[in-house]
DNA sequence: AATCCGTGGGT
DNA sequence: TACCCAAGGAT
C-alpha cells in the first residue's frame, strides 16, 4: 500500500476538488444539503444505480416533502412507493428513523457519524455520507466507488469483502479528507468511481487523478480492487395460484413480515412444482401454508397457465414459478394476510415477481 | 464471519 | 446462459 505525504495529499485535494466543481453532476439529491434529501438519496442509492433511484427519489419527496410527512406515514403505504426497488427492509428502516427523529428527537438529527450509525438502516457507509455532506464532519463515505477507487490510486490488496476492509480503507482515506469540504471530497470519489475509474472499462488515462493512480501507472488497473467472489444463486420451485371469481377478484396473499420480500403481495404460493396436482391437494397445501381454506366442490375450473414458467433472481436464490388458475363460483372468507382484490389492483405493495407472474398470465390465460 | 436481503442492466 | 455490477445493512 501507498502512502502520500503532505504535499501530494495537498495536490490531490486540489486536483479532485478542482474537477468535482468543474464537472460534478447535477443530481436531483444534490440541489441541497438537507440531511432528509441526503438521507433518502444515499439509502435508495444502496446497491442500486443512479438511473434506477432518480424516479423513485421524486415520487417519494412528491408524497412525503419532509421528514414530519414521512413520519407519519403508513408502513404500507411506504412499501408500495417503494416497491420494485428491492431491499425492502430499507423502506421499513426509513420510516422508523424517521419516527424516531420525529417523535424522540423533537426533529433532531445526529449530526455526527458515531450518532447517526444508531439509527435503523444506518451503517458506516450512510453514516458518513450524512455526517460529511449535511453537516460538514471530515468522515469517509466508503461506497462501491471508494474501495475501487482508493484500491487503486493507492495499490490497496486487502479483499473489499473482507471483514478488515472497513477498517484498512478507512485508515487509508481518512487522512486524505481536506477539514473544509468533507462532503463534496466523498461525492467527488463517487462521481469518479462512476466515470473514468469504473469497475468494467475504466478510462484511467484521461481521468483527472491519472498522475496519482498507482495501479494505472503501473499497468496493473485490471488487478484492483481485490473482490472475492459470491457464490451462485440456490434453485428454487414455487407454484402460483391465481384464485378468481368469475368476475375477475383474486386471492392476494402477504408474506410474513419477516424473510424475503417481507409483508409485500402476490398471488398464494406453493412450495414445488404442483402442475399435476389434483385440485383436493392443491386446496390442502394452501391451507397449510397459508392458512386459506376452500372447499374443492366450490372450484368452477381449473387451468394451467402457459407451458412454461416465471423466473425471477434474487441475490441468493434463483426461482422458477409455474401458475395454475381456480376459478371458484363466489369468494370465500379468508385470513387477516390475504384479501380479496381485482386481478389487477392497485392498492397494495407487489414485488417485480409478482408483476412478473402477472404479466405471464395475462399473456397465457385462457378463456 | 457468513449469510440473508432485490432489482435492472451489461457482457 | 450465467455471470458481474450498482452510493450496504442487519443478524
Amino acid at each position: 500500500m501507498i502512502q502520500w505525504d503532505a504535499a501530494t495529499i495537498k495536490q490531490f485535494q486540489d486536483t479532485l476538488l478542482g474537477w468535482y466543481d468543474a464537472h460534478g453532476r447535477a443530481l436531483p439529491w444534490r440541489r441541497d444539503h438537507a440531511p432528509y434529501h441526503v438521507w433518502l438519496s444515499e439509502v435508495m442509492l444502496q446497491q442500486t444505480g443512479v438511473q434506477t433511484v432518480i424516479p423513485y427519489y421524486e415520487r417519494w419527496l412528491a408524497h412525503w416533502p419532509t421528514l414530519t410527512d414521512l413520519a407519519a406515514a403508513d408502513e404500507a403505504a411506504v412499501l408500495k412507493e417503494w416497491a420494485g426497488l428491492g431491499y425492502y427492509s430499507r423502506a421499513r428502516n426509513l420510516l422508523k428513523t424517521a419516527q424516531i427523529i420525529t417523535q424522540e428527537r423533537g426533529g433532531q438529527w445526529p449530526t455526527t457519524a458515531a450518532g447517526l450509525k444508531q439509527l435503523p438502516g444506518i451503517g458506516d457507509y450512510v453514516a458518513g455520507a450524512v455526517a460529511s455532506i449535511a453537516f460538514g464532519e471530515p468522515v469517509p463515505a466508503i461506497d462501491g466507488n471508494a474501495y475501487r477507487v482508493f484500491a487503486r490510486l493507492l495499490l490497496i490488496d486487502t479483499d473489499i469483502r473482507s471483514g478488515a476492509a472497513q477498517r484498512v480503507f478507512r485508515a487509508a482515506i481518512t487522512p486524505l479528507i481536506p477539514q473544509d469540504r468533507p462532503g463534496d471530497f466523498n461525492q467527488a470519489v463517487m462521481d469518479l468511481g462512476s466515470s473514468y475509474m469504473t469497475a468494467k472499462h475504466p478510462d484511467s488515462a484521461h481521468s483527472p487523478v491519472a498522475a496519482f493512480d498507482a495501479a494505472y501507472q503501473q499497468g496493473v488497473t485490471d488487478q484492483y480492487p481485490v473482490k472475492s467472489a459470491k457464490k451462485k444463486p440456490v434453485a428454487k420451485t414455487y407454484t402460483a395460484l391465481v384464485l378468481t371469481t368469475p368476475d375477475g377478484q383474486a386471492v392476494w396473499q402477504q408474506r410474513p413480515s419477516r424473510g424475503l420480500l417481507a409483508s409485500l403481495w402476490t398471488w398464494p404460493l406453493l412450495t414445488g412444482d404442483q402442475r399435476a396436482a389434483t385440485v383436493p391437494e392443491l386446496l390442502t397445501q394452501l391451507a397449510a401454508a397459508h392458512a386459506i381454506t376452500m372447499a374443492s366442490a366450490a372450484v368452477l375450473r381449473d387451468q394451467s397457465v402457459g407451458a412454461g414458467s416465471v423466473t425471477h433472481v434474487f441475490t441468493h436464490q434463483h426461482w422458477t414459478v409455474y401458475l395454475r388458475h381456480l376459478t371458484l363460483a363466489a369468494p370465500t372468507a379468508l385470513p387477516a394476510n390475504a384479501r380479496w382484490l381485482p386481478l389487477a389492483q392497485q392498492t397494495l405493495a407487489e414485488p417485480t415477481l409478482q408483476r412478473k407472474m402477472a404479466a405471464y398470465y395475462n399473456k397465457n390465460k385462457t378463456d
